[in-house]
DNA sequence: CGACGCATTGATACGTCTCAATGGAAGTGG
DNA sequence: CCACTTCCATTGAGACGTATCAATGCGTCG
């Protein structure tokens, strides 16, 4: 495998091997089969990896840092999803020529890329891809899902504890520290998210740290009772 | 073809046929290769195509009436999506062993179904109809995603516009006819997806009334004035 | 050290949920 | 065929929560 701004056999030493869709790609390339280059993109902060209305031909994985999608039509605070690592990006340049959504870094982040020819190759050598690939695609769209009962008929507090949670979950499944969060977005961008304003969103923090259930430093978002986070953000409060 | 719940050759008559993902596998397939059996399930007003926690071993697409899907954890009130013909349905079975949704007839409907091994050797056989499948699954994701935006930071009547709306769209795009639309669900169903009261619902269809922007005939909406409709949907209320 | 952006906190207005009652449509049984 | 029941849709009055506008505190970077 060759590497484009990075060192080569840095797949090999990165943690999130594993779990990485351009690492599983390259393992089931039949043998003898060229290897695939793969190019690993910098973004730094507050740049764009793509921009809304930018045709894409390539997949992208999250290798580190963050990175938010924004919705085209509406403005700066339509945030369709932060991106953590190990997760995959841009998957509806598999049905548009043109891209939906613009990707912004929220910290300066490293993106693998597979552009969207060598991935069909790949696809139609090995069919145990193709099923992975589907399995990984049909998971982001859960990820929508799940940010949609987080919103919908929930109060600003339920909300902000169960994207805590979400961000909890979704950071252990990949074995990285979990303990205490540090976020990179700012309080509007997770307003935005959660479709609310981020004075909301301050005030929510401030209320779970009185009942203890967090402990808020700056960005960095201690969880001290996961378990009544958890509870509250499954808590049904008709409020929309 | 071999049908089952179904005459043969009624695909061919089928008014869906030309963006009917069974017939395209079909008419995909490597001539000389065995003939798909594609099942047609009769599902009644009211009753499932399957539970939450049911093993689900196809995928399947509306071909007439309309299939709710609900989210599992949450109650019979958190619905995930109104499938509508032409449009596909379990997609989720790829990742997951188990369904996360519950499928219930909001319409009496009739649902194909094309068990997953099958569909696996097919796409083996046609690179094409990998690809092809994979669109949908994106677009799939994509109607979720809508769906975000269209509760997220909007006011009740903006969602139920943007519903009506997006009703239109969806059915207009399948050449079915669009101008006044027959609801199968209940105002419950709706709020539910809307993330609202019922009760905020029928006040919304009186006020669009009032506005005339639609009439409301019971379950049969007829849009007066689509271009207003799309405008309400698209304006960018604060409330949440 | 100063300036700027971001986060926090407060008072008020607006919108939706809630509870409750009425109206109407569809289905049942005589 | 009609009266009855039952479910759903509609409409109203009040409570609650979040948006809004505005001011202050705090961290960051020049």
């Amino acid at each position: 495998m060759t590497m484009r701004g990075a060192r080569r056999g840095e797949c090999e030493l990165c943690g999130l091997r594993r779990i990485c869709f351009p690492g599983r790609l390259t393992a089931q390339c039949a043998p003898g089969t060229d290897p695939l280059r793969i190019r690993c993109i910098r973004v730094a902060r507050g740049h764009a990896l793509y921009r809304a209305g930018e045709p894409v031909g390539a997949f992208h994985m999250v290798r580190s840092g963050c990175i938010k999608e924004l919705d085209a039509a509406r403005g700066q605070d339509a945030i369709v999803n932060f991106c953590l690592p190990g997760e995959l990006l841009t998957v509806q340049a598999a049905s548009t020529v043109r891209s939906l959504t613009s990707s912004i870094a929220v910290d300066t982040s490293f993106v693998c890329a597979i552009p969207w020819r060598v991935f069909q190759r790949v696809c139609a050598q090995s069919p145990a891809v193709t099923a992975e690939f589907i399995k990984m695609i049909a998971k982001t769209g859960g990820g929508t899902r799940e940010l949609l009962t987080l919103i919908r008929g929930k109060g600003a507090l339920e909300r902000l504890a169960g994207f805590l949670w979400n961000l909890r979950a979704r950071l252990q499944s990949r074995g990285l520290p979990a303990r205490d969060i540090r976020l990179g977005m700012s309080r509007d961008d997770i307003a935005g998210y959660l479709g609310m304003r981020s004075e909301t969103v301050s005030r929510c923090f401030s209320e779970l740290e009185r009942r203890e259930l967090i402990k808020v430093r700056a960005k960095r978002i201690e969880i001290l009772a996961p378990e009544r986070v958890r509870g509250l953000s499954l808590a049904d409060t008709g409020t929309a």
